[in-house]
Parts: structure tokens; C-alpha cells; sequence
DNA sequence: CTGCCATGCATTGGATCCAATTTCCACCCC
DNA sequence: GGGGTGGAAATTGGATCCAATGCATGGCAG
């Protein structure tokens, strides 16, 4: 099954993270089907792996959708976050090389040159996962990956309307954070990064419209 | 798809979690349709699901099979643990209700009455999955559960070595946990969680031979 | 005019069928 | 005797087909 259906998930998974399926909007089977030129099975078996994924909510002949989450379902997901981000990073750090520094270099300078939202959003997302790429640990990686995938619609949404001007703060925790992973700080480090998420979550919670809920 | 899917995905499940279906045991989808009198079809939708939650290996064209996990990834899931529990039971705890307790209560004394490592393996898990019950925010449920399934091959191996002679310290520390949550202490429950799990890792990390690994 | 029910359409759930890949075995050659 | 090659059986991957369920529209009655 899988090649075929690694490919309808892999799709969908971009089309929900770019924002192209909001949440509550139904996927359709044979929609996905045409699109991709495959039949509705592999595309069956991706909404399963999905919904597994928390990323698709799947009722019994009701169909697919992709699921609301409430502003508390999110702030718990950014104490999961909190708590698991930095183990990730302790386990990736002792195996990062000097290349994969480079890189968040290039990134964060990127991202300071002044980028777009859409931009930002996914070099801010491949920053910090690069961090845990070299964890090794697939339980934890996947684990992390599906909390950033499920609430990335409500970061999107955050960020289009606070503005750029909070940058300031993220720019100079990422500078934090690097100084950290260059020393090979791990608890330095940690520390960083666990108060990058919790200063997030804490200002995600001052706005409750994002949600829709006030 | 759904009805024999979860069907499908329930039955096998339990058959990992019973230790009926071994690591490295390949899972062949014609065997599961058969046992279960449905076609391939729901088998392998619940395989995909089960690949999503880690309980399960899919490589192309080779098959389903029960993935090996080695002491230093089981290890990183407890670490996991100890950091997602203690907030699972932090969000649980104000809805637990006094049936809750009452329940615990009945499982513990189930446990002290001197069980066989089958049944401890059952009790145990549902004394714990049942503190988390009342936390209502499915993704982090859904994780600790998924750790939970994932490493219960390697708990039953432990515990069938180890002997039943550190059930003392279990029902001591099941018992500290108990009196926080019947006090509603939040951060007392979430320390003795902590080191209940932290313990249990430290004692795992000294039987390499749970794992093949000497 | 409004609300309810029934019928028809759209969509999902499940089974069967066919193609492609792998695996296992026997046989042959070195 | 051991290892490699060929082929057949087993197993998986994907498509099509049919049944069942849900949803929407329209008609009918109050």
C-alpha cells in the first residue's frame, strides 16, 4: 500500500499545514483521489494514518475533516511542547554537526532579513525541528512533529494579526538558543528553548479571537 | 470505513499489548482478515493506523511486523513519560471524581493482594491510565497511551525477571500517589508520578538483557 | 406559508479482483 | 558441500465494483 499512500499523506499533511483545508472543512475522498490521479483507497488509508495523527477527525460515514481545537486544547499542546522540546533537543545536540549550525544560521539571518508571514511561519518550523533532527528517537521526533502540525493553523492565525513586531523577541531567543547549541550547553540550552514556548503560549493565551473565542 | 477498521485496530492492539504477537513477528494482513472473518481492506487500514501510532513497522511491499525497540529508545519513552505525565494528571486531577478514587483504591489493593505478572501488567496500566482519564485534551491522552503500548513488550520481560520482589516499592509509591490526589495536591502527585516513572527507568537501564543488548 | 416526510443523489464502507513485488525453495554449477 | 540462480508460490499494493449510510431537495399536508 504504502508508496501510493505515503504520497496522499504526505499532500495532505501540506495542504493542512499551508492552510489550504482550514479547520471543519471536509476532505473528500474522491476530491484527494482526482487530484493525485490515484484511486480512493490509498487515499483511505492516508486519512487513517491522519486521523492517527490528530491531524483528520474521521466519523463513521460522515467523512473526514480537520479538526477544531479550543484555545485550552492548544495551550496544553504548548506544555507538551515545553516538556518534550527540550529533552528532543538534549537527545539531538550531542549529534548535530557543524553543518546542521550552518544551517540555522542561514535560517534565523533569513528570517531576520524581514520575511513574510507564510515565510516565517516555515522557517521558524524548520529551525527548530532541524535542532531535534539528530535526536534519532522516532517516537519523540514524531511525537513533536504532530504537535507542531496541529497547531500550526492557530500560529498562522496569531501571527497574521499581532504583526511583526514581536519578531524582536523571537529573534533574540533563536540568538539565545544558537549561542547555547554552539557552546554545547544542553541544559543552557533547554532552558532557552522551554521559555521560548512558554513566552508563546503565554501571549497566545492574551488573545482568545484566535480561537473565536472571547 | 470505520466500524471494522477499529475493529481490526482493537483486536490487534490487544495482541501486541497481550504479548501474542512478539517483536519482529511479522503480521500478515490474509491471518488478521481471516481471524477476524472481514476482508484485507479494514486489516489494512488499521495497519496504517497502527504504523501512525508506532505499535507497528510498514515497509513497502515487505510487510507489517512489530518493531524492536532497543534499551536506549525505551529509555528516552520513559524520559517522555516522566515529562508528559505529571501534566496529563495536573490537567486530570480537578475532575477526577470520588468513583475515580474509589476505583484506584480497588485496583491497589487488587495489586497488594499479591497478583501474577499478567495481571499486575493490566492492573498497573489501568491504575495509571485511569489518574490521567479525567484530563479531557485528546493529544496528550492519545501519547501517553501510545507510550504506554509501545513499550509493554519490555515491562512484561522486566517484570517477569525481576520477580515480584519489588512490588514494595510500586505499592509504596502507588500509595504516596493516592494520598496527594485524595489531598488534591497537584504538585506533590505530580513529584511522586515523576519519580515513579524515573525509577522504574533507572531499574529498566540495569537489565540490558530485556533487549538482547549485554 | 411553514414544517415535516419521502425520495433521490452524493459519499463513504467493505469485498473482490488483478498486477507487482518479494520470498522461499529446489536445483545446478563451481 | 556451499553458494548462487531461476522460478513458483505467497503476499502485498492498487483499482474497480456494489452496498449502506447520510444529506439535500422538493413535494405535500396542516
Amino acid at each position: 500500500m504504502t508508496v501510493a499512500t505515503q504520497r496522499v499523506a504526505e499532500h495532505l499533511r501540506r495542504a493542512i499545514l499551508g492552510g489550504h483545508i482550514a479547520p471543519g472543512e471536509r476532505v473528500r475522498q474522491e476530491d484527494i483521489a482526482q487530484q493525485l490521479g490515484a484511486s480512493r483507497l490509498p487515499v483511505r488509508e492516508a486519512l487513517q494514518m491522519l486521523a492517527a495523527e490528530g491531524m483528520i477527525e474521521h466519523e463513521p460515514n460522515k467523512g473526514a475533516r480537520v479538526p477544531w481545537l479550543s484555545m485550552h486544547e492548544v495551550d496544553v499542546m504548548y506544555k507538551m511542547r515545553e516538556q518534550l522540546e527540550p529533552l528532543a533537543l538534549a537527545e539531538s545536540m550531542p549529534f548535530l554537526t557543524p553543518g546542521d549550525l550552518l544551517r540555522l544560521e542561514e535560517i534565523q539571518d533569513e528570517i531576520e532579513a524581514g520575511v513574510e508571514v507564510e515565510q516565517f511561519l516555515a522557517l521558524d518550523r524548520e529551525f527548530h525541528l532541524r535542532t531535534y533532527s539528530a535526536c534519532g528517537i522516532d517516537h519523540l521526533t514524531s511525537t513533536v512533529t504532530r504537535l507542531w502540525n496541529s497547531t500550526q493553523y492557530y500560529r498562522r492565525a496569531f501571527m497574521h494579526l499581532s504583526g511583526p513586531s514581536r519578531r524582536w523577541v523571537v529573534n533574540a531567543e533563536h540568538r539565545l538558543l544558537m549561542d547555547a547549541l554552539g557552546r554545547g550547553d544542553e541544559v543552557d540550552a533547554g532552558r532557552f528553548l522551554a521559555g521560548h514556548i512558554r513566552r508563546t503560549r503565554i501571549e497566545l493565551n492574551r488573545h482568545p479571537e484566535v480561537f473565536g473565542e472571547d
